[in-house]
This record gives structure tokens, sequence and C-alpha cells, in this order.
DNA sequence: GCTTGACCTCAAGTTGACTTGAAGTGGCAC
DNA sequence: GTGCCACTTCAAGTCAACTTGAGGTCAAGC
């Protein structure tokens, strides 16, 4: 059973150091033992921590991520619950998808004012019906891999 | 051409007012005049309403919102920029879909252990491939709506 | 055996996006 | 004309998710 050295597996996730103990603190992830000082994790983190980046692209707080997935990776929640994280997720998409073709869109449109194309105001009118979703404090972060 | 209170683009955006002066005060929304002391904003302070929270369900910055979108809500990108932005949305995209898959997945699959199956193994293989972008201290709030 | 360097702990700081609280103002209904 | 109440300003607080800093430890290489 070969372990691996924080370091190590920093260096392989991306994740660092700081956010390794970090996520162990917060209990996201265990390590097995220690080399001298050193944590020691198990293989596993490397899927844990794979699964920790998607949610997190999702948008989901690592307190929900906790929550769907337990400490080996698998998750915890009946069926009815993960399908509706799902289904929460394919709104998400959808909006995505909205602002992905809205942006293309007045990358491309010629008209005078975006205001003016009906295509543009079409886009827009569903992105307001779809309406945006907040909870207080769940902080996110993206870019810098 | 008819104003809207503070209270009445609040109530018809879901945007409750402190966030609205906050959103003024950082420059992503303009209101047009006062009513006494009350703010009153034009109709389409709505529809630069509904782009912010677009972009914010996309995980954007408040500033990145404001750079790609006027105070007009017009697009003020050249197109490149737009469609590099378009690009990235949709790495997101993708990332969410199999987050989603993953989760419809674990709800059905009747395996021992999620990791013995091998399509969770070859959806996480997916994800930790499709690496995960973070920057630092761009907060996001999704849910509340 | 001593240096080195990457780790350790723990407390405090940072960031973005808001919210909250205190103290004040002004249009509107009565 | 007076009371109400939703607004106003401004400073300070909050929250999640980390990062940073000070001071310390220890296995490995020389």
């Amino acid at each position: 059973m070969k372990l691996l050295d924080i370091g190590v597996l920093s260096e392989r996730s991306g994740v660092p150091p700081s956010t390794l103990r970090y996520y162990e603190e917060v209990g996201l992830i265990v390590s097995l033992g220690r080399h001298g000082l050193r944590r020691q994790y198990g293989p596993e983190a490397l899927t844990q921590l794979a699964l920790i980046s998607l949610g997190k692209t999702a948008g989901f707080s690592l307190d929900e991520i906790r929550g769907v997935f337990g400490r080996d990776g698998a998750a915890e929640l009946p069926r009815a619950a993960l399908h509706a994280r799902a289904d929460k997720l394919e709104v998400q998409i959808r909006r995505l998808i909205t602002l992905r073709d809205a942006l293309r869109h007045v990358a491309e449109c010629p008209a005078e004012s975006h205001m003016e194309c009906p295509k543009f105001r079409r886009l827009l009118r569903v992105a307001s019906h779809t309406r945006s979703q907040r909870r207080p404090g769940a902080g996110f972060r993206a870019d810098r891999g």
C-alpha cells in the first residue's frame, strides 16, 4: 500500500499543501498517517480531490460536497437527493449555455445596439425567467489552475 | 420614460435594495435620479441585473462582469475576448455535465462500491484531466432565489 | 552530527460580495 | 402638521475558503 506524502499529493493534484491541510481540518479528506511530521495520504485522495474540484466548479460549497460524498468518495445521500442535486445542476447548465450563447452572439451580431437585436432580447428574457439563486456566504473560486 | 423606485426594482428583480446600492457603488448599474432620497432606475436595469445574475451563475466575479458588459448591458470587449470567455464557459459546462452524470450514476448504480464500477471510474478520470481552475478570493453565491 | 528544506501548528489576515446597524430624511396618508 | 415607513449614508460586521507568518520539528544527505 503506497502512501503519498502531502508534497507529492499536492503536486499530483495541483492543490497546495495549505489547502490539503485545510480540507483535512474540515473533514473533506483524511490522512492515513505520518512520516515524521508529514501527512501521508492514500491514493484514493486523488479521486476525492477530483470530486471536490468538480463540485466546486458546480458552485457547491465544501459543506455540500462533504454532504454528498463521504470520506471515501462514495455518495452518501439517498437516490432522490442525488437526483435533486443533478436537477439543480441541470438548471445551472442551461443558464451557462444561455450565457455562452449570449456572449457568442454579442461577439458576432452586427446590430447597432444589442438591445435592438431580437435574438439578444430573447436570450435575456430566458435569463430573467430562469431566476438566479443565492445562498449567504458560499465562497466559490474559479480560475488559476 | 417610466422610472423604477429602488423598492420596485428590488421586488421585480428579486435583488435586495442593499445589493442594488452595492452594485451601484461598484459601478455595475446606474440610477437615473432620485425621488426624494430614493434612487430611481431606468427599465434597462432589469436587463443588466439579468446579465449580472447569469454571469454570477457562471462563476464570474463582479469585476469580470463589469469588464464584459458595460453600464448599458452591452458588450465592451473585442470579439476575440468574448469568444475566449465563451470557450472557458464551454469547458465549465462540460465539467458540470460530467458531475451531473456522476451524480445520476451513483444514484442508480448497483455496484458494491462505486470505485469498482468502470463507468464511475471513467467519469472520474475525465474529471481529473479537465483540471479545475481557481482565482483568489472571488466570492460566488448560488441559491436563495 | 549538522545543515537543509519541506513539512508542522496555530493564530491572524485576506478577499469578494454582501448585510447589518445606527442615526437621519422625506413623501404620502390621514 | 404629524406620524409612518421605506428609504438614505457610512462604518463595521459576516461568511466561506483559503493563505500567510511566526516559530518549531524532523528525516535525509553530506
